[in-house]
DNA sequence: TGAGTGATCTTTACACTGTCAAGATTTGCC
DNA sequence: GGCAAATCTTGACAGTGTAAAGATCACTCA
């Protein structure tokens, strides 16, 4: 009767029954909607229901639990891109300037996590794994897109790598500038956004041609 | 005998001499070398042996603090901006990807700065003037910098606006990616980050060309 | 089966934070 | 010279992160 069932593989355990996972997404849900500074270990707790010393046998200290949000922040990234890249059925160079703008969007529509996913504490990544993993993992799938457009033009091989790092900073850039205003206030839209990622990623795309 | 001395405009006061200036100079220190998470009024109180409310008189709350450490820091790039734009006598648009490059080292110098410049309680500048200004005020030459160059081309009109948001949005993220360590440990160093800035911001560059 | 062991959760406690409220001191101005 | 405003101090409070120690449960293995 209690909110557990029978669950193979991370049995939802004995008392509160999956905490670890409650937690993460009341984190996930003050970030999103109140920002990073809202969130404090003991409201989370709150949240869950649980005492406020609960929380610490299952993430050593608040930075660990801030480290398993951005993480999940960096895997909902990651499928964000891959749904609209999927969707695309043009070229690879279409597909990747798609996969782009998909980062954007992501950063506009989830601004607040978005920034999580880039703070200063976030900055040691090696001291979480995991976070570590997700955030490679995103960046890879834009470096696989940019070695197969790449593919047929044999360029020097450090060329893939750079172009990949020039086009994640411009997108990166792009969703900064958007999510802080500094652009306008009608950055903060996603249609807007999108339209706007894609005619900034013009340039870049143009330059990639030439070669 | 107190470390005062005759200022016309914005006298050193009474009491403690121009506290102001110290708490904002304490707290760019803290910032600097140990980061935003490590800045907390009481302790910049204490570094400037005045009572933990003293600089309430100063600054509305700890953001306003935060505030004008970023407005210094924005207006700290600028220059650094402005002096590296002076010193190169190539063409209007080596001069524009001189001052790409100065962003990037800019922040590679001094990352935990830079950060709190694009930290989340500074996403509403509008509530600071002071930074709001220091702010555009670094995007400005930028934009001026590129509004030159095009010059001579009779693009649409916001071609330029496009252009400068997309150069910027370039070195933002290459800045990022630098201090966070995505592109390697090696982005650390300043040096690194100068040839690495120079290669990266060349497909922008050679799409600028195209137009 | 049942005792023990480790994982999970609670309670208590502490140092520290941001900031309110009220008072003390100093300064510049009329 | 005195007054009002600016500046600084003292004291207090709720809220934070987290260390320490104890309670409770679930599972293992005899």
């Amino acid at each position: 009767m209690c909110p557990t069932r029978r669950n193979p593989k991370s049995r939802r355990s004995y008392h509160h029954g999956d905490l670890r996972r409650v937690l993460i997404d009341a984190a996930l849900d003050v970030v999103q909607k109140q920002g990073l500074a809202a969130l404090t270990m003991r409201s989370v707790a709150r949240a869950a229901k649980v005492s406020h010393m609960a929380p610490y046998h299952h993430f050593e200290d608040k930075s660990a639990l801030v480290a398993a949000v951005a993480a999940e922040g960096f895997r909902r990234m990651r499928s964000a891109m891959e749904e609209r890249v999927a969707r695309c059925s043009e070229g690879l160079r279409a597909r990747l300037r798609e996969s782009g703008i998909a980062y954007v969007v992501f950063a506009v529509e989830n601004p607040n996590l978005f920034r999580v996913m880039f703070s200063a504490q976030m900055a040691e990544k090696s001291n979480y794994p995991e976070l570590q993993d997700a955030a490679s993992s995103a960046f890879a799938l834009l470096r696989g897109l940019v070695d197969e457009s790449q593919a047929g033009t044999p360029d020097d091989p450090d060329e893939g790598e750079l172009i990949s790092v020039s086009a994640w900073a411009l997108v990166h850039g792009l969703a900064i500038l958007c999510i802080d205003g500094q652009i306008g206030p009608e950055a903060t839209d996603p249609e807007f956004a999108e339209k706007f990622a894609y005619q900034a990623t013009g340039a870049l795309y143009r330059g990639m041609a030439r070669g």
